[in-house]
DNA sequence: CACTCTACCTGTGCGC
DNA sequence: TGCGCACAGGTAGAGT
């Protein structure tokens, strides 16, 4: 379940690491499964992408943006945008292994590599646009950089839950399931707050609290879950753990269901909405929960 | 505007 | 052993 930090470590590794796309031609583009194309026909898809060069790799919120350049210098340059979804995955291999049961999409670069998307659930999609912002548009800013200010007057012009409003990629883009209840855990906000009832200064924890949990995450090459979900070093407080104590105090972490989605969280340090109007602000401090 | 539900998918893990 | 089923969750779209 790539979310932000998952997607920003992809984003690096395929940017600077030893394996870069960057530079890297397209010799032949394999589509496996046609559903995997959004917007465009296989056959489209194929003619624009085939000897294009790649040339920058960014990311919005949980999506990452290729931009390539055409065979011919003078065309302009276009935009490779996937979204990995639930199980996507983007694999770099040697171009002599052969497409495994749920590669999606194969590009078979000059390098001798091939970049390959996979993804058992088919729910990962892939665009070709001239600009990012064709596919990008009803995205919020991204989580990992939005400032203060922006946040509290976005903020401001919501009354919603707390966690339903976290993972709405239109208010904030980036958070998943599993960053938002981490990001309430960490700046103790129960997931059903109302957000109008928030204090300024619970609105700056609100946005710290985001804005730590991410950097860590990205810090650490993501989440590290027991045994569901290994993609990098970050040790989750919450997600997952009902049943088990709080790090923090040890009270039982519960599991609920908020707007049809799994929350978890500490019933001490998240304690209830009353209603309207918030209590007193809580601050926790939480040791370094990063392991290597 | 806020919310709820459904559809899209398939591997996993449970109860029987 | 194996069957059936609930469950996981990001997003779009329809409905309340």
């Amino acid at each position: 379940m790539p979310e932000l930090p998952e997607v920003e470590s992809i984003a690096q590794a395929l940017r600077d690491g030893k394996l870069s796309l960057l530079a890297s031609c397209v010799q032949r583009v394999d589509v496996l499964w046609d559903g995997v194309l959004s917007g465009i026909s296989v056959v489209d898809f194929k003619r624009r992408l085939d000897r294009a060069v790649f040339r920058s790799i960014d990311r919005h919120g949980k999506y990452l943006l290729f931009g390539l350049d055409p065979a011919g210098s003078s065309v302009k340059r276009f935009f490779l945008v996937i979204h990995l979804r639930m199980t996507g995955r983007l694999v770099m291999s040697a171009a002599t292994d052969g497409h495994d049961r749920y590669n999606r999409l194969s590009l078979l670069l000059d390098n001798g590599t091939c970049l390959r998307f996979d993804d058992p659930r088919k729910f990962g999609r892939v665009w070709l646009v001239d600009e990012p912002s064709q596919v990008t548009a009803n995205l919020g800013p991204d989580a990992l950089t939005i400032g203060n200010e922006e946040f509290a007057v976005r903020l401001a012009a919501h009354q919603r839950q707390l966690k339903p409003l976290l993972l709405d990629q239109s208010f904030l883009a980036g958070i998943g399931n599993i960053y938002a209840d981490e990001s309430l855990f960490r700046c103790g906000l129960h997931p059903l707050t109302n957000s109008g009832d928030l204090s300024s200064s619970d609105v700056r924890r609100l946005h710290g609290a985001v804005a730590a949990v991410l950097k860590e995450a990205v810090a650490s090459q993501g989440a590290n879950i027991d045994g569901v979900f290994k993609a990098g070093r970050f040790i989750v407080n919450v997600y997952g753990r009902q049943g088990q104590p709080c790090p923090v105090c040890a009270t039982v972490i519960v599991k609920t269901r908020v707007g049809q989605r799994g929350t978890h969280f500490c019933p001490n340090c998240q304690p209830a909405p009353p209603g309207r109007r918030n209590q007193g602000s809580r601050c926790l401090t939480l040791p370094t929960m990063v392991v290597t």
